[in-house]
DNA sequence: CGAATTTGACCAGCGC
DNA sequence: GCGCTGGTCAAATTCG
């Protein structure tokens, strides 16, 4: 199917100086001082901005659900994750998936699924990157999906409404990240600067809310549902900016003089 | 056998 | 000062 340029998911870039996030609690990540990673031990790198994006995913887009009913497998987004925790989250009935990139050793890229408040049938995937981190090409998809047995032999009580590994298949041919054109933009009209390997994702209808989760539970659902509204309208206009050419995104990937062979998250 | 996944526990930051 | 939530890691288990 080419549904897959059929749109083109709406990205809204935030940069963080810190972990800081806009919630109920600011999710920081919280490094065991035990310096089990050697990365990021320090408190707070006031140089790397975390770069967080926020796209809400209908299942029904997200084949699976109807396999599994109730774990539903991310959006492939041709890049390999690694599951490594779920929590619950309050306020929410569903748990919060944790992907890690495994694409790569330090990727430092991470993933995370829940599904909406509001809207049960919504996926939402956050994504959060340095601002200068090289990615990892799309990963060959080392899973080979095959449909297992639906039956849910393990489920039977609480299970998790989001597990389930990266979309083996690859709906789309492959943009081909390695290989880069010259140079389209030099700075870039969108904000796929670094977040160019979103337009790789290509998901049927994606909507990019703005991570301000706000305190309140039941408030936030309400502006939630509100944002999902007027959302839909702006997306449409922006897909007049870009709509265009929806691939053109992927395809815009413009070394900014880091690493031309790699791309910049 | 290897890899990926799962669950629990710990830690950190923020709120009150 | 304590409690809470969120996030991550580690280990164990399971699947392929």
């Amino acid at each position: 199917m080419d549904s897959k340029f059929n749109t083109n998911p709406l990205i809204t870039d935030q940069e963080e100086n810190d972990y800081t996030e806009s919630g109920p609690d600011s999710p920081h990540s919280s490094f065991p001082n035990d310096m089990k990673m050697t990365s990021m031990s320090s408190p707070k790198r006031s140089k790397r901005a975390i770069q967080k994006r926020v796209i809400s995913v209908p299942i029904k887009d997200v084949e699976g659900s109807r396999l599994k009913g109730e774990t539903i497998p991310p959006p492939s987004d041709s890049w390999a994750w690694r599951k490594y925790g779920q929590k619950p989250i309050k306020g929410s009935p569903y748990p919060r998936g944790y992907y890690r990139c495994s694409s790569s050793k330090g990727c430092p890229a991470r993933k995370q699924i829940e599904r909406s408040r509001v809207d049960p049938s919504m996926l939402v995937v956050t994504y959060s990157c340095e601002h200068n981190h090289p990615w990892p090409p799309p990963s060959k998809t080392h899973h080979h999906h095959h449909h297992h047995s639906n039956a849910s032999t393990k489920t039977n009580t609480v299970k998790p409404e989001i597990s389930t590994p990266p979309q083996p298949e690859n709906p789309e041919p492959e943009p081909e990240p390695e290989e880069k054109f010259t140079d389209l933009g030099d700075d870039s009209l969108i904000s796929t600067d670094d977040f160019s390997w979103f337009g790789e994702m290509e998901t049927t209808s994606a909507t990019i809310l703005e991570s301000p989760i706000f305190a309140d539970e039941r408030s936030t659902a309400g502006t939630e549902a509100a944002m999902y509204f007027p959302m839909r309208e702006e997306d449409e206009s922006l897909f007049a900016d870009l709509g265009e050419l929806p691939e053109c995104s992927a395809v815009f990937r413009h070394h900014r003089g880091v690493d031309p062979q790699v791309q910049i998250c």
